[in-house]
DNA sequence: ACCTGAACACCGTTCAAGT
DNA sequence: ACCTGAACACCGTTCAAGT
């Protein structure tokens, strides 16, 4: 049975949340730059028009599944830090937010990219990506022992999402020339293990 | 006189190089995801497919703007370095890394985005990505007083990197809310200062 | 050697129309 | 209310052909 003689009965009922579940499922296929309206349209069997009744534009479907991806890495983080001595906590959680990335490029690519940079800023995203980045402020809060909204603590939550953010994105992209059995958990190693040398230099 | 009355001498003798301006010209007008090999062409009056008699594909074109980019950034890095004390020398370096990148948002898209991610990979794009590189790991090698192959230097130059690249791509990519008047020594003081923070934490 | 034109297979998006 | 078809303005790329 063929993705169009799947449904003949003119209209769906519930294609809004399965046009999102198509996307997601291709766009880990195909990659953020290749995701395309028409494909995900086509591969459910429906026209490509049928998605501008439901989201105003690529943009737009495009940030729910963005905002899916904070909502996945906020629970991501969470997650991470169950049980979890605040001495090790900062580096539990960034060890967990590279895995993230890693496991899901083509999600991360999206959630941090391009596409999304100066689109309207749907207020679901933006949200779901505060909460996620509270996440790692809580954390740095608590282990600096000092207030949120402090000076140094937000600082310091901006030095550890890029450091982490970073590698994640350096590595995604391939920037870096990596032997062939460098494993996601070595990089990650090494990139902390590089930190706590870097500590000792002054900036 | 018109862009396409320029020229109605057929050929131009010398159509690589003004390609690979106009593109760059391009570049930082419309962004990375925009730039197209019709639209360079056209504004300088040639058809879209003479860029294929000078390039294998856009991918091509492209890598050869990314090299440029390279070579450029090595430069602004290696030129920041003269004069200064050892002991600035790893902030310094890091500053005019991310201004490099906040003053060419465009250019520093490509060269870290998805377009190079999977291609080919040009050797003199890959050849002038390392050199860049380089110049952090001497940097990194001076400051730490150990040799640049040792693992010590390695691994924290790419912590560097990856503290260096994050702040970059998150501010390129419009991730965080700043306010307005915010401006770019600012939001690099302010990770510098995270960055110290940070030290205090187990990582 | 260097460039063009027509053609192919894609895009996102709009708009009138169908059910 | 929900979806389609035709159409528009774009892409990158190939290939035979022109100068």
């Amino acid at each position: 049975m063929s993705n169009k003689a799947k449904r003949m009965n003119y209209h769906v009922g519930n294609l809004e949340p399965q046009l999102i579940d198509q996307a997601k499922k291709m766009l880990e296929e195909v990659g953020p730059d290749k995701l395309s309206i028409r494909a995900i349209a086509e591969q459910l069997g429906v026209s490509a028009t049928a998605v501008y009744y439901h989201f105003a534009n690529k943009d737009e479907l495009i940030s729910h599944l963005a905002a899916d991806g904070f909502m996945a890495l906020e629970k991501v983080l969470v997650d991470s830090q169950v049980g979890v001595d605040v001495r090790h906590k900062m580096q539990v959680t960034s060890k967990a937010y590279m895995l993230f990335a890693f496991e899901h490029p083509a999600m991360y690519q999206l959630m941090f990219g391009s596409q999304l940079a100066h689109s309207e800023m749907n207020s679901k995203l933006f949200i779901a990506r505060k909460q996620a980045y509270a996440v790692v402020e809580q954390c740095v809060a608590e282990v600096l022992g000092q207030d949120v909204q402090s000076k140094e603590v937000r600082s310091a939550a901006l030095a550890a999402w890029s450091f982490a953010h970073g590698l994640a994105s350096l590595r995604i992209h391939n920037v870096f020339q990596l032997p062939e059995q460098f494993s996601k958990d070595a990089l990650i190693e090494k990139a902390l293990l590089g930190f706590n040398q870097l500590v000792k230099v002054h900036m």
